[in-house]
DNA sequence: CTATTTAATTTGATTACCAAATTAAAATAC
DNA sequence: GTATTTTAATTTGGTAATCAAATTAAATAG
């Protein structure tokens, strides 16, 4: 069992192989002679990659479509293009988001379309290192059976969670739903299931899930911004996602909009999750609002029933609401602009499901940032909102199996044994 | 000739050399066995190339040590290792800072050893595209002609500029030492001199000559804040200087510290350095310090005469001076810890030679950033001041040719015309 | 002096890759 | 309808990069 995808070293001889499919897995359909252009390397080197990885089930050719039909109306002389594609059938993989309200399974075939999917509501907020893999895998166990497939199906499951992930090695150096530090997550996962692992930061997963699947197939220089219960992120340079030095890094919530700012949760002041985050926006209307209605954003309702009065309040008008959130979104904007001087993407995707985060998303909020960015260096960024659900997390957790799972596969061409 | 460094196209057969030479340029004198090791090639692999290198003039053998020398004296059994490192003589490049005030350079040899420098002041602050480049040549041929050298002798130019600048293209967006847009000026200067040029952001060339030459040999993740007129960035992620979508980007002294603050010479509110430039210093000296002494921190005095009264003041132990230095200490450590928050780098190299910033490298500014930043993954970044004056900023322009002086080198390896 | 240890090299393949020539499959010209 | 042109893909023949295994080199330990 090879562990995780890893770098290329100069000595293994995989490049243009991988090459290859990357872009394949970038741009299919795709004839040979264009990806010899995209990847630089001669037509006779991707005919012969090509033969061998159809040979060995990875790809196949799209056959041609009739004369006259629609998708080549607008031909041209020569001998046609055949395309390429991944096959779906090669392997079937399973991604699993894990937090600590609910945990989602998608099971995907090897160009990434859903097959299956199920989702189940995580016992306990915060667990032990061996109950969070008993129960991940019963989960995909249940998954597995519920949609009549077998563990054996599987070449591979990646896994999503928030916290602190040190992909390389597998380990959880720290989550929020985990009661131990530095967990061994994916060697406990493998040697129960007897599969390959993958383990990666949530947001990681959602930017790997742009990138294959999303708004961010075109974009080599890219972050996508997730908000769920904290602000979350994920950069990809160049084609490549960056990982700090730990597996952490990218911890937009935690950067500081304010000196000596609003206190949260995480002991600190002036982070931007202290104003932005739920329990931010309710800290303040509790604090100030005083008509009779203020009570309804107290406990012991939940935090969701309570932000979504506020919304409403602010919906119908609420000065005081329509504050709160405003703040928050220039806060917002002040932190994102701060990511893209920084970096300088030329692409910025806004991503996540709850509806009571669209104030951030508001053209407004896109405008105080784009006043706040240095001018001289091209054009801003694009901005473009995605919202999607938790499906689609665990689709970026198979998306990194699926890449495990091609890495696993280009190292196994060992050389017969003499 | 061939253009700048660039990337490795999977097509080009070059990745062991260029491999086996990053090694021994990070980590020279090194043996055969060790960059086998580091590499990921085979020995037998290692031993080929640098033969090849050798024949080419471009690496050397370290003679071995005489017996009982103290440098084997805790030698091992075996064979001897040999120590291998870039041959000197093999190249001899220049590089170039240029900036609206002094325009510096230095000659170096193939391992980065200094061999003349030469620095004149800048005439104009702002000048031409033509202009420049006519006094950036001129300033080399004099450079050259002092030292006893000629540009026959050179095998490449690096020069550093303030600025947005596309080292790939060879193009300078803006700068604020130039009155016109995208000039070409590689290409320009290229024709003129007759030699390989490359052209870079001068934060970006600190950052490469901290990586070969200074404390960024060990780490593979560092980001370099420099300060001078503006507060300028470079970052490298495993190895590798990190560029924006136009080459632009890490524009850290243009990230906001204060929603709504002080106003910027960019024009935006709120910005770094209109907390931590000396013209904002200035600016609060004026507008608040009432004693008699005030007038001193007023026109025409030069900038440089009123920075050093203040902090003479606040030496003395002057409240107000002392109290406009503590706050922009404080936003210094609060722009730096949302740097560090968003890349967990190992190590932060503050670089600057001007005494007057001695305040931003304060223990306790230092010790403000670390009650800023994420405490969950892994140990803080270790932080480092390194002092140093143009010279060095020259020195990474030296280094910058040498890596395109290599690649030019490797990529010119063409096989005999049929 | 012999055995051991480590580094480096040599030998003999194998593989990845490319340039050039060739074949394939279409549209267009006549 | 046949020849020509055009583009895609493949085949051919060869080169350069790389490796595994065997060998040689140069030291120390006993």
């Amino acid at each position: 069992m090879i562990n995780g995808p890893t770098e290329a070293l100069p000595g293994n001889r995989t490049s243009g192989k991988k090459a290859v499919l990357s872009t394949i897995r970038n741009s299919a359909p795709v004839a040979r002679i264009d990806i010899a252009n995209a990847t630089g390397l001669s037509p006779a080197t991707v005919t012969s990659i090509t033969a061998d990885l159809i040979l060995r089930g990875l790809l196949e050719e799209i056959p041609p479509e009739p004369a006259f039909s629609p998708a080549n109306a607008n031909t041209k002389r020569g001998r046609p293009r055949v395309n390429l594609q991944l096959r779906g059938a090669a392997h079937l993989v399973a991604g699993i988001k894990f937090s600590g309200k609910t945990t989602t399974l998608v099971i995907v075939n090897f160009v990434g379309t859903r097959v299956a999917e199920y989702s189940v509501p995580t016992p306990f907020d915060v667990q032990t290192a061996q109950q969070t893999c008993d129960f991940i895998c019963t989960t995909l166990w249940q998954g597995l059976d519920k949609n009549g497939y077998s563990i054996s199906d599987l070449s591979g499951v990646g896994i999503g969670l928030p916290g602190i992930v040190d992909a390389l090695e597998g380990i959880i150096r720290w989550s929020p739903t985990l009661s131990e530090r530095d967990v061994p997550l994916r060697d406990m996962l493998q040697s129960t299931l007897g599969i390959n692992v993958f383990v990666e930061n949530d947001a990681n997963l959602v930017t790997l899930a742009e990138q294959q699947f999303g708004l961010g197939k075109t974009a080599r220089n890219f972050i996508v911004i997730t908000i769920e219960q904290g602000v979350g992120m994920g950069i990809v340079i160049d084609g490549k996602l960056i990982r700090g030095t730990n597996g952490s890094g990218a911890e937009l919530g935690h950067t500081k909009v304010q000196l000596d700012g609003a206190l949260c949760r995480c002991g600190q002041r002036g982070c931007l999750e202290a104003y932005v985050g739920d329990y931010a926006l309710l800290r303040e209307a509790n604090s100030i609002m005083t008509n009779p209605k203020s009570e309804q954003f107290h406990h012991p309702t939940s935090t969701e029933i309570r932000m979504q009065k506020l919304v409403a309040e602010a919906r119908d008008g609420n000065l005081i609401a329509l504050s709160i959130f405003r703040r928050a979104g220039r806060m917002f904007a002040l932190g994102l602009a701060n990511v893209i001087n920084i970096f300088a993407p030329e692409l910025i995707i806004l991503s996540g499901d709850r509806m009571q985060y669209d104030f951030l998303y508001d053209a407004d909020v896109i405008e105080d940032m784009r006043n706040s960015i240095v001018q001289f260096g091209g054009p801003p960024p694009d901005v473009r909102v995605h919202k999607w659900s938790d499906h689609m997390w665990a689709m970026g957790a198979a998306a990194y199996a699926i890449e495990g799972v091609i890495n696993t596969e280009l190292q196994g061409v060992k050389k017969n044994v003499v």
